[in-house]
DNA sequence: GAAAAATTTTTTAGGCAATAAAAAATTTTT
DNA sequence: AAAAATTTTTTATTGCCTAAAAAATTTTTC
């Protein structure tokens, strides 16, 4: 049996993104080249594509590292700070933006987008929508403890409350970094907008 | 002045579409070349890139046209169907989703949000999101319907609703495209739970 | 109505992503 | 240590996309 030829490709696999991760940030992705990623990597351009299949694959692969500090940032930064579900809503999506935007400019935001959507059957774009279920999940857990203090209904299913939100908010993020002029201070109020009018679409007698 | 150069040109728009249209139905876009589509509209390459931008660009203008179909049967079928908010919704949300699978299967339709939200700021990623937003005021108008009929609050704004639910029911339809198996049903019996939890989260004495 | 000017398309050339297949290198097994 | 299996690299090709020069065509001017 073996173990040298796994760990030689974790190790290609780190030095890939690593290389990915310092050039994407001095050039943009648009102007680094897989045959450079490679280069810096020790590798031939084809291994990067054998590992990474596209050039947008890196990216994901990149940014799902990210999403996993944001997770752990949501997780530290969310709880307990919300009295009612508008106000649970717009931090969870603040705290989203904010860590999206210090990471990387919207045009390439577009980009990883793009890529999770096209790429959603790949492998990493099945470990970004993984992790956005996981962002998800808690936001799912304060959504409960807001019903644990009757301020959300006990009817509803937590879970899908806590999905739906999270599409709102999906959307929203998407407007945001659809918009060069956009600013978080006009997403944020449009957001409060969406939030409003659906928690208050229904009159009492029809609920 | 002139006319005759402006003619050539919708003219030759016209051509590169309706041979897009013809080469993309029988091999689909991946196995359609630029070159195969302007030899069929007899122009160059180069021209398909100066009118069209990208391949995904000529993609999206030709889904733009059939938006418009889309906004016209939203506009017959939509109206009068619906006693309340979310059967509202949902039929919003099946109309949508039939029209769409109708005319393009799902890998296509990956392709068609990821470039309408990598190329945004293009003037087709532009017109789609137009479109976008007319189907939206369908729906705005509809619910202001329910709310002249006491089945929405008359306190929110029936624009602010109907963007938001049109959000809800735009990231049901991308999850819906995102996975092959998933059927009409289930997305829609989803797009219901979305419904259901995020119009009944508030309890009584909260609104 | 012909020459000049302006506009648009085509040709030409090149960079790069992505894929496939053969060749070479390296690890694992026997 | 040789054979087998696996993985990377080399090599070659296709196609998207862009830029710049050349050619063609329309519009304007005299």
């Amino acid at each position: 049996m073996s173990g040298l030829r796994e760990k030689q490709k974790a190790d290609r696999r780190r030095r890939i993104l690593e290389a990915a991760r310092k050039l994407f940030a001095k050039a943009g992705p648009d102007a680094t080249t897989i045959e450079a990623i490679a280069d810096a990597a020790g590798v031939s351009g084809v291994t990067v594509h054998n590992y990474y299949g596209t050039k947008s694959g890196v990216l994901l692969a990149l940014v799902a590292e990210s999403d996993r500090e944001l997770l752990e940032k949501m997780a530290r930064e969310l709880p307990g700070q919300s009295d009612d579900v508008i106000d649970l809503a717009r931090r969870f999506a603040a705290i989203i933006r904010d860590h999206a935007i210090t990471f990387l400019d919207k045009e390439i935001w577009r980009q990883v987008f793009a890529a999770s959507i096209a790429e959603a059957n790949s492998r990493f774009g099945k470990s970004y929508h993984s992790l956005d279920h996981q962002l998800a999940l808690v936001l799912v857990r304060e959504i409960e403890v807001l019903q644990a203090r009757d301020a959300v209904s006990p009817d509803v299913s937590a879970y899908d409350l806590g999905k739906a939100i999270f599409s709102l908010q999906n959307m929203r993020f998407v407007n945001f970094i659809s918009f060069d002029e956009m600013t978080d201070v006009e997403s944020d109020a449009a957001f409060l907008r969406d939030l409003r009018s659906i928690f208050g679409a229904l009159p009492p007698d029809r609920r």
